[in-house]
DNA sequence: GTTAGCACTCAAACCGTCCGAGTGCTAACT
DNA sequence: AGTTAGCACTCGGACGGTTTGAGTGCTAAC
């Protein structure tokens, strides 16, 4: 069986009609709501044939019809037709993610807030993975005498430090001379080679220093390189769900928060999702707890490596087309946000 | 009318019962289960009488009482026996608590997450605000010509900092004066003087320094301190609420998270509340969203005055003996932890 | 003062009916 | 041959009546 043209343009109504009302589609509402120029029969034996291509479902044997994941797929794919925002719109959404910003982390979260507030769906941001961020200081300083700081700063304008407590006090040459040898080794790396580079001959030297520096120092200094790795993710809007019909039983929507509540594991699934717009759409999420939701994620750019996604999660019955552009738009202005930065910053206003 | 002894025996039983089951309880049930030697009738007469004092309500004619806040207010400050942790309990909460800490703000997240688990409740711990912590430290330092880092450290360990970026290169000199007396005039002022101190006829003298002091410096340095002074609220155990029958009309449930969703609200509640161990229930909390809850909070030290709390918010039917004992458990236990790391550390294991 | 007995109430569960929105099939129409 | 009108059929949901059981309040006897 082929999927002519007047299929196609049957399909298309049935999934318009169920994103907007959650309900199933009769071949009544069909041909009274959308200009198809067939009868309500003509409608049924081309929507029993679309069931038998596994477009539809059917909830039980009088109702009306239901998209299945295979339709969304087709119609995300070929049939949506993309929905460009308005000036208007895009100065709105521009408006409110630079407002009061002061820094990229900042910015993210409210990449967040917005996509949910527009799409009334629970939205999320991930911070990039920096490992290609370079370090640009790498300093000790005494505090008191049992007391160092370690500070990292990176080229990105992340600034990082410990304190690390001692249990005997150190004298300030010795420390000195560890400071001296971390900054001429590691200044310049990336945040991976840093990781992976071993300078514990640099400080053999000195017996002291030595046993400050593997006992005291590194432990602390591999820590605070592997918090700035650390992805952050935000999400915003959960409770949008509970406006949803498909969340309306109580084991639904418990499910939903508790998977949300797996932060590590979801933040863990953003990441090995691959980079671009990719929709995910039921059980294409290979996950029991995201059966009938689809997810929408986006990435946006730091450099040439380096990415952070947002993206949605909501029902499969989500409004695809405006989702995806307001992502969209969003990562754009993200990268862009991220690019200032990167270079010397085009002051935007006179806060230096 | 008087609250005889049975009087108060039979409502303490019906509190015990309703929390226990959530279900009006009946005459019948009280003098099956409950060992008061009179018969349901008489209980039925005493029941009357309590409600005519507005101790128990009525959903309808032919069901059972229901405790009123009157109820649990009486039941909370007098009928309540309190509940002692048995060793063992108290063994694997200190384990779970104290398991792989290593900052104080850990400890913290971690008891919220006990007590949530513990209870099956929402529960809650804030940082304590330290506006009394002594600044240690105050320092700038260049990293590239056009950035300086601004360092603060603080006698409880606290580390924080950020990165300013000028506008106009500034010389080593200039920073290095600015630098000299912000440490000179800060080092021992608490967080709230440094706030209110204001040092710039310090650096009038040099025209390049005031400009950048006034301009750069200052702005950073106060935003810094406030953030300092951030109380950081954690929340857990969210999902709980589904189990509870309460909640199982959906926006009811939507209510709830719509509440704990306003983060600073909700702190800001926390914050005015007195310390100690304090209980409100239902309207008492003046609080349309809170109508039908029951907060409990407690205090922990840090010192003479910088306090903490954590605490739970659940149904006015909540086990209140059970959780107050586990609360004030926890708190008990930060005290301790934060009153150790005040002084110089015992050190707990033989890291550095 | 306490209790057994009894009439009464009311929510919840159960059940049959009806209604309407939908289908699939068939026969007639273009 | 494709389209459509007509019709029988299905099924969920709303409606309404009945039953059940847990509860009450009252009264009279203990």
């Amino acid at each position: 069986m082929d999927l002519s043209e007047r299929k196609l343009k049957i399909l298309q109504a049935i999934i318009y009609d169920f994103i907007r009302t959650a309900e199933p589609v009769g071949s009544r509402t069909l041909s009274k709501n959308y200009d198809l120029g067939i009868s309500p029969a003509t409608i049924r034996n081309e929507m029993s044939d679309l069931e038998d291509m596994g477009f539809l479902t059917h909830p039980h044997t009088s109702s009306g019809r239901v998209p299945s994941e295979k339709a969304y797929r087709l119609y995300v794919d070929t049939l949506m037709d993309k929905k460009e925002l308005t000036p208007v719109e895009k100065d709105s959404i521009a408006q409110s993610l630079y407002k009061n910003v002061t820094e990229l982390e900042n910015l993210v979260e409210r990449a967040a807030h917005i996509l949910s507030e527009i799409t009334n769906l629970t939205a999320f941001a991930m911070t990039p993975r920096q490992d290609q961020d370079i370090l640009k200081y790498v300093n000790l300083m005494p505090v008191d005498e049992r007391t160092v700081i370690l500070m990292i700063v990176s080229e990105s304008g992340k600034v990082s430090n410990t304190s690390i407590r001692l249990n005997k006090p150190v004298s300030m040459d010795t420390l000195a001379f560890i400071s001296k040898n971390m900054t001429y080794n590691y200044k310049g790396k990336t945040i991976s080679e840093a990781l992976t580079l071993d300078i514990i001959e640099t400080v053999k030297t000195d017996a002291q220093a030595l046993a400050m520096y593997e006992k005291s120092i590194v432990p602390s200094f591999v820590k605070t390189l592997e918090d700035m790795l650390n992805v952050n993710l935000y999400m915003d809007g959960y409770t949008n769900i509970f406006s949803l019909p498909e969340y309306n039983d109580i084991d639904k929507a418990k499910m939903f928060f508790e998977m949300i509540n797996r932060k590590d594991d979801f933040t863990q699934k953003l990441i090995n999702r691959d980079n671009g717009m990719i929709i995910t759409i039921g059980n294409e999420n290979n996950d029991e707890s995201l059966q009938d939701c689809s997810v929408i994620t986006a990435t946006y750019h730091v450099n040439g490596k380096q990415v952070g996604k947002i993206g949605v999660i909501g029902p499969t019955r989500m409004k695809y087309a405006e989702v995806t552009s307001v992502v969209e738009y969003l990562t754009d202005n993200l990268s862009q946000a991220f690019k200032l930065t990167e270079g010397e910053d085009e002051d935007k206003d006179d806060q230096y």
